[in-house]
DNA sequence: CTGGATCCCCCCCGATACTG
DNA sequence: CAGTATCGGGGGGGATCCAG
C-alpha cells in the first residue's frame, strides 16, 4: 500500500503495482530454489522429500522446506504424508505446477539461445571499466 | 564451488548447476527491479533517468541505478549521455533486451490465466492452517 | 539532473541442535 | 526420514548527503 493511493485512473499501466499477476509470478519462480523444485519435480514427477534433497545440490533442510510450503501454498504441489515408520513424504506437481513448466521452457529457450551473448556483453563491459575506468 | 566437483556425468541436468542460462536469467529478471525497468523501457521507448524514476514507483535512488548498471552489463540496454547542462541521460533497450521482453510476455500470460487459482489456492492453505492449525 | 558514497537496519539464509 | 526451533553472519536495499 502506499505505491497506489487510487485504483483510478492513476495507475497507467498495471505492471508496476505490487498486486500485478506478472510481478507476483516473478517473485515466486525467481526464488532461486522454487523454480528448481518445480522443474524436478517436472522431470521426476513425484519426489521424497529426501530424493528433492539429493537432487537440488547445495540447498539446506531449512530452504527446502520452507520452498516446498511456499509452492504448496500456492497451489503449485501437494505434500503426502505416508504414516509409516518412518514416515515417508511426497511431493507432486498440481495440474496448475504443471502448466508452469510450459512458461518455464520459454524462459530456458530464450536463456540457451541469447545468454552467450550477455556473457559477451558483461566480459567487454568489464573490460571497459577495469582498465579505462570512468571518465 | 562444491556443488559439482566434476563436470562428466555427476550433472546429469545442468539445470542445477549455478552455471545453466535459465538460472542465470532468472536471476536477471527475477530481480525486483530489474523486470520492471525493462518493461518500461519496452513500452515507452526511450526513457530518462527521472523518467524512469518516476515511472517505476517506490524505486530509490540507489536501486534504480544499480539495476540499469546491471542492465547495461548485460547488454539489455544502452547508456546514453548527452554533455549538457545539466547532463541528460537516456536509456533505450537493445536488440537483445526487446527480444527478452517477448518471453516476458509469456510470463504475463501464465501469469493473467492462472494467478487467479493461485489466490485461491492460498486462502483455502492460510484457512486450514489459521483454525485447524497443526494437530 | 544524475548518480556516487556512506551509514545502517532488516531479513534472508546457512549451520546446528532437537523432536516425532 | 522429515521436519521444527534457534542463533548469528552477511548482504540487500532504503535514507541521506554530497559531487559533477
Amino acid at each position: 500500500m502506499g505505491v497506489s493511493t487510487a485504483d483510478g485512473p492513476t495507475a497507467r499501466f498495471d505492471a508496476f503495482v505490487a498486486s500485478c499477476p506478472s510481478r507476483r509470478l516473478l517473485e515466486t519462480i525467481g526464488d532461486k530454489w522454487a523454480s528448481l523444485v518445480i522443474v524436478a519435480l517436472g522431470l521426476e514427477g513425484r519426489m521424497r522429500y529426501s530424493e528433492l534433497s539429493a537432487r537440488i545440490a547445495g540447498v539446506s533442510q531449512k530452504m527446502l522446506t520452507q520452498t516446498l510450503r511456499g509452492l504448496e501454498r500456492d497451489g503449485l504441489l501437494t505434500r503426502t504424508v505416508t504414516p509409516s515408520v518412518p514416515v515417508r513424504v511426497d511431493y507432486e506437481l498440481t495440474p496448475l505446477g504443471l502448466s508452469l513448466i510450459e512458461t518455464l521452457r520459454h524462459l530456458k529457450e530464450w536463456a540457451e539461445a541469447h545468454m552467450a551473448e550477455v556473457d559477451r556483453a558483461r566480459e567487454e563491459y568489464d573490460r571497459k571499466n577495469d582498465s579505462a575506468g570512468r571518465s
